[in-house]
DNA sequence: ATACCATGTTAGCGAACGATGACAATTGCA
DNA sequence: TGCAATTGTCATCGTTCGCTAACATGGTAT
């Protein structure tokens, strides 16, 4: 799923947060934000701080991720970074066994 | 690659902006928003307001994705991660200096 | 019907945003 | 080295955030 709008992200946020059976209550007081807050950002408040909407992803265990691979500036031609990519996930993988999920 | 907090969106949005030529000034014109607020952004502001960011990433044609497949998993698990994340961009940053393009 | 709970709305207030403009510091190139 | 472009910092100002408090609305069960 792709998130390009606030609205996007209230949609989601009253999804997850009634999936999890939820108040506006509760996901206030463990952000440690007023339910107000809550209730605009849900309605799609674009004006929220990007701090605070982080906060408020992570305590619902939405991973926000970016895909650079389909990004569109390796058009270019030149290379976007010239230091090769590691995965520090496989090298932790290889020294410690496998990562819990 | 998983944003979790502003300076990751700031170190994101540098190294996008740099890799397209841009200039701060370039892409605040293209925003509608002030040099200043650029600087900031890319700084790890956790204020700034979330439409804009979310602009300022379109902008950059950095798609924002949810992998809700992997957050239910994660909720199901006694715990999510045991080793501590570790962000080899960050470490390459500070080891290095800004990377040359 | 009514008691209860969750959600939505409004008003007022202190605090902070984002803008502008100017200047300093840094970077890159001839 | 020296110059120009880019980036970082500061002060000021109008606007708006997010908060608290109170009240309204909607749904549910007894």
């Amino acid at each position: 799923m792709i998130l390009r709008t606030s609205t996007d992200i209230g949609n989601l946020v009253r999804d997850r947060r009634k999936g999890r059976g939820w108040t506006q209550a509760d996901l206030a007081k463990r952000l440690g934000v007023s339910r107000l807050w809550i209730v605009q950002l849900e309605q799609g408040k674009d004006t929220a701080q990007v701090g605070l909407v982080l906060r408020a992803l992570n305590e619902l265990d939405v991973p926000v991720q970016v895909d650079l691979q389909s990004a569109a500036s390796m058009r270019s031609g030149t290379s976007y970074r010239e230091i090769p990519f590691v995965d520090i996930d496989n090298i932790i993988r290889e020294a410690t066994g496998p990562i819990k999920r």
